[in-house]
DNA sequence: ACCTGAACACCGTTCAAGT
DNA sequence: ACCTGAACACCGTTCAAGT
């Protein structure tokens, strides 16, 4: 059945907030490439100019959304073990809420100003490496390198499949190929946060 | 003087070199997002449906930009010290090579697929970690905790500067907020690699 | 105050037509 | 084989006009 004014209930009151909501559901559907201002002013039954009036541009739109995408993320508790298994798990959740939405994470590789929630997290990431007794320099400076590897987690499967180059130039690499993609994502960004957090620790 | 077919050198032949080559010096004057195929078809004196001849699409020519940007990079020697040094040395070679021209690091963030002159540097960098007695599966798997601290590190100072949020609702990250910005940006990036390579050796 | 249609100045890409 | 103008189907954003 198709939607009509007898059936379709009234058209909510456009506001900032249903069209981050918006905005965030497209781009899990179809990618942040595709999320046009005027597409997602069709899926509000608007007009593009209309969403002017709620937001400055559409940079600005993705930034509201990449920060919609880990505003649920629960800040782990006592019960989660210490400092490290509490960073080990904040870090995956993020992870899983940005991956929930396609690519939305790609917002956080290229655009740097973090929203409410992400400042909340990253609040959080700084309060643990120092209850782990890093010092705050180092926190300060790792944070870079834990949103980073936030980021690039969560677009793990959403890349070009890598067509095939011919190896027989880069003999290491061909022989390493296999191993490259070995393993499960999720056991690679393991790897990688433990390689992360390590070296951290092995910091005077 | 308006140019003309008298004072005019005679066009050069339109090929894929000078259309690589023209990209990337755009992205260097004006960034990734202001090259469009429209405005090097301009710098090259053709039509934008010219280009197509040489290259697939937009996507395909920025990877083709990325790549000669790091297509003169030179792998470090013997003489450059052990397979430490010499792998720091590559590391930042390549970024000072992507930092000379604008964003396109952005390029190597979002797109995996890396063209011969990058796998030439992959290929030496999975060299020299082996070389360092890393066993191969962490090589592989650090590969990608490499490329992004390469990418990251060559677009610092190319974002958007943060506007100042209010950061009373976040205690830690508010004491820390000088420090996230102390000190160089080389002497964070050198950091950022010991980092990662003191947690890399950690690994069993 | 909020919303809209129309317009402006662009895009990437294709294609028939030219040489 | 290579190049081109024109066209197609889009963009983000602005603005006068409406309610």
């Amino acid at each position: 059945m198709v939607d009509s004014p007898r059936t379709r209930p009234a058209k909510p009151a456009l506001s900032r907030d249903s069209i981050v909501t918006a905005t965030l559901g497209l781009v899990g559907e179809l990618g942040c490439a595709a999320v046009s201002m005027r597409r997602v002013a069709q899926a509000l039954d608007t007009a593009a100019a209309s969403l002017y009036v709620h937001i400055a541009d559409r940079d600005e739109l993705m930034r509201l959304a990449h920060d919609l995408a880990v505003r649920d993320v629960d800040l782990p508790t006592g019960a989660d073990g210490d400092w490290r298994d509490r960073l080990e798990l904040l870090v995956t959740r993020t992870v899983a809420a940005l991956a929930r939405h396609g690519d939305i994470a790609a917002v956080g590789l290229t655009d740097a100003a973090a929203g409410p929630a992400g400042l909340r997290i990253i609040d959080e990431l700084l309060r643990l490496m120092r209850d782990g007794g890093i010092p705050d320099r180092a926190c300060a400076w790792a944070i870079d390198l834990l949103g980073q590897h936030i980021a690039a987690a969560a677009l793990e499967g959403t890349a070009t499949p890598t067509h095939r180059d011919d190896l027989a130039p880069y003999p290491t690499l061909r022989e390493l190929a296999p191993l490259l993609t070995s393993g499960t994502p999720d056991a690679r960004a393991r790897w990688k946060l433990r390689v992360l957090l390590d070296g951290l620790l092995a910091q005077p």
